[in-house]
DNA sequence: TTAGGGTTAG
């Protein structure tokens, strides 16, 4: 039978095939010498690239000897998609002293590479070849670039490239609200999202995806009522993104009651959907639940793919018992997928939190495919046995091996130490991950390496830690944890220094305020503690009476 | 006058 390969041609490039069709379009192409036209050679290129044959697409540029900027880029980006960073880098380079030159496209390209490399120093550099090109001003340059550094968690520099755009399209916009929401920054994201309609742009579905995401707690969820108010309004709620992280976002905030509405409202939920709904209600500590509407998706016929998998498997984790989570495993290995790396680590993950390391380091050994991921779940599972010298047996080797450690991996590192009480190890850690890595603490390192000085009774140590690393304001859950370790130490002059950073910088809650009403009645400084218990009463909390006063010493 | 390329979910 003929095959009508010329009415394909048109819709080449975002034509996906069967590997058959591909080899016998692959063979048309060849035969009729398409790809010496150097429209139809990007097209095929193109081509190539969607059914993930890279080898064919190089081949194909190596062998056109007039490249267009289309050639380039398609090229480029083929490269950029499969995640072979790398080699888009080394092809960049070679652009660069080619006749073509880079253009905004291009840019947009490789600033993207660089920050799913998780490569702060090549996205300073390109930002700085933009610069110089004379492209800082395009939309499609600069909206990359607000994304990129937003990924990196590099929010200053992505505004700084947001503020210098005069009159910022919908796209800029949005990109600097998602920054935004990544950090759970919500009240500048609603700031832009004011100013943006006020400028008389219309919200779109990635808007409210941005706002979406900053909802972090439930002391927000009114506004992310509301949020969700205006989605309905826009006539985006029934958008497949917008439901999952609905109900990621009533899940966050403890409201499960919402979360069902708004999975129930999908006649058939994707995927990610049905995840966030397994996670959620695991989340909310009903993992018994979860693992219901995983049988329930079953039953309707969707087959799990390895992320829902690992999903499952985490809920699996919370449960006391093992039986469910090696179900998981049985469940996984008659799909094939049970060499997945992404569940392989949750694998290793549920087995050492439900009791069996053993079986889980079974499953690490038998990985094929290691990856930072895997590494990090064994680290802390070994870290929560108090097997803390293996853990650094198995980083080292890792290293050895090239694999890149990450935040996740040092932190692994640290709790190791801290469930094995190695405080010099921890110092020696939390050194290396900064001087040798380049990777800048997170509020969890910071609260692991306070835990390990407050065990050895070193507060002024972890003290001057936060202050002299971080900026104000630290984030609360650090002072939280040198509060307690105060606590423990009766260390009554550190902790009213604590409280006035705290306080000093609105940070204050119950649970602190609970803690210090503690410490003050310990130190007999009455006073002190009744202001506190004014302060929680008006705020009609559920402590009836004296109950939250659990100090030893009498209340005059 | 043929081409594609910038912001979203587990």
């Amino acid at each position: 039978m003929f095959i009508p390969f010329h009415s394909l041609l048109s819709q080449l490039s975002k034509l996906k095939l069967t590997i058959s069709r591909t080899k016998e379009l692959h063979a048309f192409v060849i035969r009729t010498h398409l790809s010496r036209d150097p429209f139809y050679a990007t097209r095929v290129l193109r081509f190539y690239a969607i059914n993930d044959d890279i080898i064919s697409a190089r081949n194909l540029f190596d062998k056109t000897p007039q490249r267009s900027i289309y050639l380039w880029n398609s090229l480029i980006r083929a490269y950029a998609s499969a995640h072979k960073f790398t080699d888009a880098f080394f092809l960049f380079k070679d652009m660069l002293y080619s006749e073509i030159k880079p253009d905004n496209f291009t840019f947009a390209c490789v600033v993207r590479a660089s920050s799913e490399n998780f490569d702060v120093h090549s996205l300073r550099v390109l930002h700085g070849a933009i610069f110089l090109s004379g492209l800082h001003w395009d939309f499609i340059c600069s909206s990359q670039l607000v994304s990129a550094y937003s990924r990196l968690g590099c929010i200053a520099d992505a505004s700084k490239v947001f503020s210098g755009i005069t009159d910022p399209d919908l796209v800029l916009w949005n990109s600097m609200i998602s920054g935004y929401g990544c950090l759970g920054e919500l009240e500048k994201g609603l700031e832009l999202f004011s100013r943006m309609q006020k400028m008389g742009l219309r919200p779109d579905e990635y808007t409210m995806v941005g706002l979406i995401k900053a909802i972090y707690d439930p002391s927000v969820l009114e506004i992310g009522e509301s949020i969700h108010a205006f989605c309905l309004k826009l006539g985006v709620e029934s958008n497949s993104h917008i439901t999952s992280l609905l109900v990621s976002m009533y899940s966050r905030c403890k409201c499960m009651g919402l979360a069902f509405r708004v999975f129930e409202c999908r006649v058939e939920p994707d995927l990610v959907t049905w995840s966030a709904i397994i996670s959620g209600t695991s989340l909310c500590g009903n993992s018994v639940k979860a693992l219901d509407f995983f049988r329930e998706m079953n039953m309707k016929g969707r087959k799990a793919d390895p992320p829902l998998i690992a999903t499952v498997l985490t809920a699996c984790s919370q449960l006391a018992t093992v039986q469910p989570g090696s179900e998981i495993h049985g469940y996984a290995f008659r799909h094939g997928y049970h060499m997945e790396v992404m569940v392989s680590s949750a694998l290793v993950d549920m087995y050492s939190k439900c009791g069996f390391l053993e079986l889980g380091y079974q499953v690490y050994k038998t990985m094929t495919f290691k990856n930072i991921v895997s590494i990090n779940s064994i680290i802390s599972s070994l870290g929560l046995y108090g097997l803390a010298s293996q853990a650094f047996q198995i980083f080292e080797k890792a290293l050895v091996e090239g694999h890149k450690p990450d935040e996740a991996t040092f932190s692994a590192l640290l709790c190791a130490c801290c469930h094995a009480g190695l405080v010099n190890d921890g110092r020696k850690y939390f050194r290396r991950m900064k001087d040798q890595f380049g990777i800048p603490a997170n509020t969890e390192h910071y609260i692991y390496m306070v835990k390990l000085l407050g065990m050895e009774g070193q507060l002024r140590e972890a003290y001057e830690l936060i202050v002299q690393s971080l900026q104000e304001p630290v984030d609360s859950g650090i002072w939280g944890a040198l509060l307690s370790c105060c606590d423990a130490h009766r260390n009554y002059e550190l902790a009213d220094i604590v409280a006035s950073h705290l306080f000093g910088n609105k940070l204050e809650n119950s649970r602190y305020k609970i803690m210090l009403a503690n410490m003050y009645a310990s130190d007999g400084r009455w006073d002190l503690v009744n202001k506190l218990r004014v302060d929680l009463e008006s705020k009609e909390l559920k402590h009836p009476g004296k109950s939250w006063i659990t100090s030893t010493k009498p209340f005059p």
